[in-house]
DNA sequence: CTGAAAGCGCTTACAG
DNA sequence: CTGAAAGCGCTTACAG
């Protein structure tokens, strides 16, 4: 590896300071037309990089967003994540992506890091028992953060994800309409706002059709094809003989219409089945899920709009923006047929 | 935001020098035991924040590893990230993570700002087309390059990867073994090394049962579930009528299934496929996938741990590293079954 | 065991 | 339109 380039490599090349060199490279109308074509000429020519450290620790901008979720490699977040890239390429920020698989100390773990980098901002899925002061602890130093997917009681910071509650309901209302009366939910889990509101939504509309609900068809699980996958044996042995179930994701859903089907029941004829979120994947499984949509690259594409506006200083209201659900109806739902 | 807290600050509410600080809060036998107790506690105490920006201008080490594949998405390299990412945190690297989706640019971008940051090294799936120039920026300013996935000619780099050709003539013989002749090759591409070997491995083990190679039987397509779920029309339509498929991943493989299920045929019985990687979800498919074990997770960890030991001056040889496939057997295969 | 001082590579008033 | 100088917050020889 050669001589580091820097700065004044290039101002001492050309008999100029430092100062110009750095003017020119950012395009300063302060700067000759004349003199900055040679200045970048130069700097291209020697192959010099540019120190964002050096830089950034003198303007304090570091030109770092911090992205933290509970797993990236899930498509819901997936989904999410690829919306936030492509609306922070669009200002070249770089992104730093991190899961925290719900443990808070990794999740605490990330926020210091990206603070010592001197991140600008964070987009956060709070883990699951986020203390507020971690999160706070990112506010308090100056890096304002914005929620996805999840809200934390409490904290009044800028929040966007669906509309849980309403989207059940959805779901709910739609096997109800088609016959059905012993409706199980499963997967997921009763620790986040998400599924607090889930579960709520799934008993709101059951409660309105006049139908009791019964705790023992809350099927609580991992939010993975593999827990739908291990959840249909408890959901074929309920004693209330389900006829359908409401999942908690997409996941879960496929995973469950898989663990009928090896027990030999058609999914959408036999037993229906709704998931949440629309997946790229749900129109193509077997048969296609009937889902909610979810708006994932709208909460995407909304939250990094919203960073972005508070850290180029406007003061937006900040607190909760709730996406509006719709119902995707495919193959996967059907009349009520009786299992005996 | 209170007032920034600085070593400096520490230092004169101690009365003590920002040189003592700075050697206390790593943990320096050079400073007495008392006084660095005393200094972590006020540390502690005034809510002191390390600023790796301005310690890593000085050092010239970030701790910043980075990480670019060709789209984190997607299952087959999520595997790999997982694996990469638990063995960086052990060692309290940051790594930042970007897909290139096959854009050479965007590449390119990326290692230029890693390289702004002053990232210690970069662990990467190379981009179609990739020119050797854009991987060698890398190196020759000093952040060492570790290539996984994919090869690139020419490159004397450290490449870990499955022994792709190898692969998958172990599933074109299992289905040759099952008494398949007509096999068509499903999804991906011939322009990255991967898919060359691949192509390579079908031939060689067609041609060593002395089965005649019909390149039309090659059937390329994105290497998602959509695209092996929008290949079965095709693969259907072959006038050849194929009995099996060796499919490029497993997500095509899935898609496929998918497919040629809704087109009346039952996946392992009336039609074999195969699919490559054994992703987590092949397991739970239905029917489960045959495939191959393609070592994600062990990618992963050795190039994380060839690049940390290379960053801690051990001068490993360069060069290739194949994992050997295993073939995993399961319910999407089955002995011929003539279609008409 | 602790401190004074230089320097990492930029940017930003300020002067001219 | 260009330059001299200070300073961002650390770490590292070097002295004592």
């Amino acid at each position: 590896m050669a001589q580091k380039i820097k700065l004044s490599t290039i101002a001492d090349s050309l008999g100029l300071s430092t100062a110009t060199v750095s003017l020119a490279l950012r395009d300063s109308p302060l700067v000759a037309a004349e003199t900055r074509e040679k200045i970048k000429d130069q700097a291209r020519a020697l192959g010099y990089i540019y120190n964002r450290r050096a830089a950034s620790l003198r303007t304090s901008r570091s030109g770092i967003i911090g992205v933290v979720v509970h797993d990236i490699m899930n498509p819901f977040y997936g989904e999410i994540l690829k919306a936030i890239e492509s609306e922070l390429d669009r200002s070249r920020q770089t992104f730093i992506l991190s899961n925290h698989y719900d443990s808070v100390e990794k999740q605490r773990n990330f926020i210091e890091t990206l603070l010592q980098l001197g991140g600008d901002g964070v987009i956060m899925s709070p883990a699951i028992g986020s203390p507020p002061e971690d999160v706070m602890l990112a506010e308090d130093n100056g890096m304002p953060a914005i929620l996805i997917a999840r809200s934390m009681e409490g904290l009044a910071l800028p929040t966007y994800r669906g509309d849980d509650t309403y989207g059940i309901s959805l779901a709910t209302n739609h096997l109800i309409g088609l016959g059905h009366r012993v409706i199980a939910m499963v997967g997921g889990t009763d620790q986040t706002s998400t599924g607090r509101d889930r579960y709520q939504g799934y008993v709101n509309a059951l409660r309105k059709a006049g139908i009791e609900v019964d705790p023992e068809l809350r099927i609580p699980g991992p939010r993975t094809k593999q827990g739908g996958f291990e959840a249909a044996v408890n959901f074929l042995s309920l004693p209330q003989k389900p006829t359908a179930a409401v999942c908690w994701n997409d996941l879960v859903a496929i995973g469950l219409m898989n663990g009928v089907s090896r027990a030999g029941f058609v999914p959408g004829r036999d037993i229906s089945v709704t998931g949440y979120d629309d997946l790229e994947e749900a129109s193509i499984a077997t048969p296609s899920l009937t889902t909610v949509w979810n708006g994932q690259a709208e909460v995407g594409r909304l939250a990094a709009r919203a960073l972005l506006d508070k850290l180029a200083g406007s003061h937006e209201p900040d607190g909760m923006h709730l996406i509006k659900p719709e119902m995707r109806i495919r193959q996967s739902t059907g009349p009520i047929k009786h299992r005996d």
